[in-house]
DNA sequence: AGCTGTTATGACACCGATGTCATGACTTCG
DNA sequence: CGAAGTCATGACATCGGTGTCATAACAGCT
């Protein structure tokens, strides 16, 4: 591979004008310009970063630890796929910023993380963003020294820098719509309490009731997803029966997340009943696949993981340039609700939602 | 951050002698080694990739460049989401033989290519992988120089190395099967032509038929499928409605990808009929998301997009380590039918199948 | 004319590792 | 016992760029 030595001798000029030609932090003369650009696309002359790092300390590397790439082979998908998207924002606005992103996968053993760290700290990154699969507290063994760390969808005790999803004010929008839309028996379907989310979204959920004067039911609110290997889908069935004998059943179900929605839709037609005419159906993740292919097309809550990779790029830049805002803990992004016909209206003042926010689609 | 210089002085030694303990490619003496490693581990020391790079030419990097990230905020998604389990093949090879995943995206603008090869050129990638969102043909205008590269999911016409899906054997697999099930009048309802996945399938299809001596009925097989901004689904229903209405109807649908078939079993539940006592359903992909959720779960055929993301790894590796293995064009990987409940047997010979390698979920 | 300032360029050291070669101490063998 | 071989270590050059400083040519000003 040829060198800047290369290209100088044969432009005839020293290699130091060739770095000028490359950097334009100097003056060079129109023909000396000329002719080393012409040397460069001779020898097809590509810089080396390497090299060009050694002086600057500057790597142009951001280190990016996820198990993105690797959780989508579990057996179990609790989530959509957040962490794609969040990955996502962020190398969008790596690349716009000039650096580039290198991925390390924990193929899902947290355990791998130091010996990914270590690799990283050795490419000498700019950053280390960490993506966690959902939502959820981490404590950060790894000692990346002082590389600056940013997490997502996630946090830590230790007030480092954070961007989470806000669970509460998703579900909060999702069921204040369903009131303005006139249900006021809603139920909602949780996942697993142990995932920080659920509870999250509980409290959203009792909040909007709160906020609407409508009294919360306990009946209305049942587990029906647990994270173990043999969930075979009967606690959903159970709990779908258990809310649709109530005396006052629900006229909408919200779900924990669309997969729950979807298998809800087979559950509740073979029970006779149509959606939404007889019973209206919400989810929450707007996991695309399921919620615009369903029929009827779902409506659900968008957790804003593609604002959010973004957000945590724009705060590790922000961190890497010195600029102030020092972010300590976490940040919430709400995302939006996106209202499609798996959910009837119960009233007609339908066109109030349209000051919401909300998307329609 | 601390030198091997550092290191050196804090330990009295010579940086050579630290360099020893760093790479083992020499004997030290057991007590300098202790303190050598006590000194590293003081000062945090971690060794400079970059620097490492200059003598050594080898940058233990890997190129890998894909729209896999990007893609799936496209509004259309006709294939699942295979180019993120080929991503993670390759990671996975690649994290195993120490060697660190660049990944740069596409953002769906494929003219970005040249860019994001020349910054990985900038970091001296020993090899290039690039990924396609599905099966289909390139062009690499993009000058790698003397950089190694494999197609991963696309070929072009210049026998670059390259792994693709063996499309064609994975449809006749499925058909096959169906046929060994009992079923004759099988319905093909496929995606647009405009794919090349979609005309090697629909080989798939004939030649099982072939095989199994069912003549081919040119009404079963219709395109339901196109890549337009307008497919509002009606091409879908029209497709159904025409093969239920032949004299012979099917009894099996097998539709072009998952998402379809999702589509489809509301179409076909709405028409009265159920699933699979009145027809059965067959999808493509696997796209467990779908297939293992759906009730009654989707009998698919899994492209073996991990499998090939490994095969590519490899190939990359091999040809990095200069063994032979001279991949000249593509090479085709076959992938399992996953066989489930969507698919009713015709007859009692169901145990046939366990032979043929299809696995059962 | 002489001084100052700008432009265009080159010489040289340096970033942090590693490859090569040299050196001194010690072991082994004829 | 001396030659040859192994072991443990260090001096020094080198990889490919960039930062610093020097230098020469030429313009503009008093």
């Amino acid at each position: 591979m040829a060198t800047i030595y290369d290209v100088a001798k044969a432009a005839s000029v020293s290699p130091k004008t060739v770095s000028r030609v490359l950097n334009g932090d100097a003056p060079v003369g129109p023909e000396t310009r000329k002719a080393v650009e012409a040397a460069m696309a001779e020898l097809g002359y590509v810089p080396s970063n390497a090299a060009r790092m050694m002086r600057s300390n500057r790597s142009g590397l951001i280190g990016l630890v996820t198990g993105a790439l690797s959780h989508k082979l579990e057996p179990m998908e609790p989530t959509g796929l957040p962490d794609l998207y969040i990955v996502q924002g962020i190398q969008k606005v790596m690349a716009d910023s000039g650096k580039t992103l290198i991925i390390a996968d924990t193929g899902g053993t947290s355990a791998k993380v130091p010996q990914l760290v270590r690799t990283f700290l050795q490419h000498r990154v700019e950053a280390l963003i960490y993506v966690a699969d959902y939502h959820k507290q981490v404590t950060l063994d790894a000692g990346a020294g002082n590389c600056p760390v940013v997490l997502v969808n996630c946090f830590d005790a230790d007030g480092t820098p954070a961007i989470v999803p806000d669970d509460e004010q998703c579900q909060f929008d999702l069921v204040t719509d369903l009131i303005r839309s006139g249900h006021e028996r809603i139920a909602y379907l949780t996942l697993d309490p142990s995932m920080a989310a659920t509870d999250l979204r509980s409290k959203g959920y009792r909040a909007a009731l709160e906020a609407a004067g409508i009294p919360y039911d306990g009946a209305l609110e049942v587990m029906a997803r647990k994270n173990v290997e043999n969930d075979d889908g009967g606690l959903l069935q159970r709990a779908l029966d258990s809310v649709l004998a109530l005396g006052g059943p629900p006229t909408v179900i919200c779900c924990g997340n669309d997969e729950m929605a979807l298998r809800l839709y087979g559950l509740i037609r073979s029970r006779g009943l149509r959606i939404p005419e007889d019973v209206s159906v919400a989810g929450f993740d707007n996991y695309r696949a399921i919620a615009e292919t369903l029929y009827p097309p779902l409506t659900t809550v968008e957790l804003p993981y593609l604002a959010m990779g973004k957000r945590a790029a724009e705060i590790a830049l922000g961190i890497i340039n010195g600029e102030g805002e020092q972010l300590a803990g976490p940040e919430m992004v709400p995302g939006p609700v996106h209202w499609r016909s798996s959910v009837t209206a119960l009233n007609s003042v339908t066109k109030l939602r349209n000051n919401t926010g909300s998307t329609f689609s």
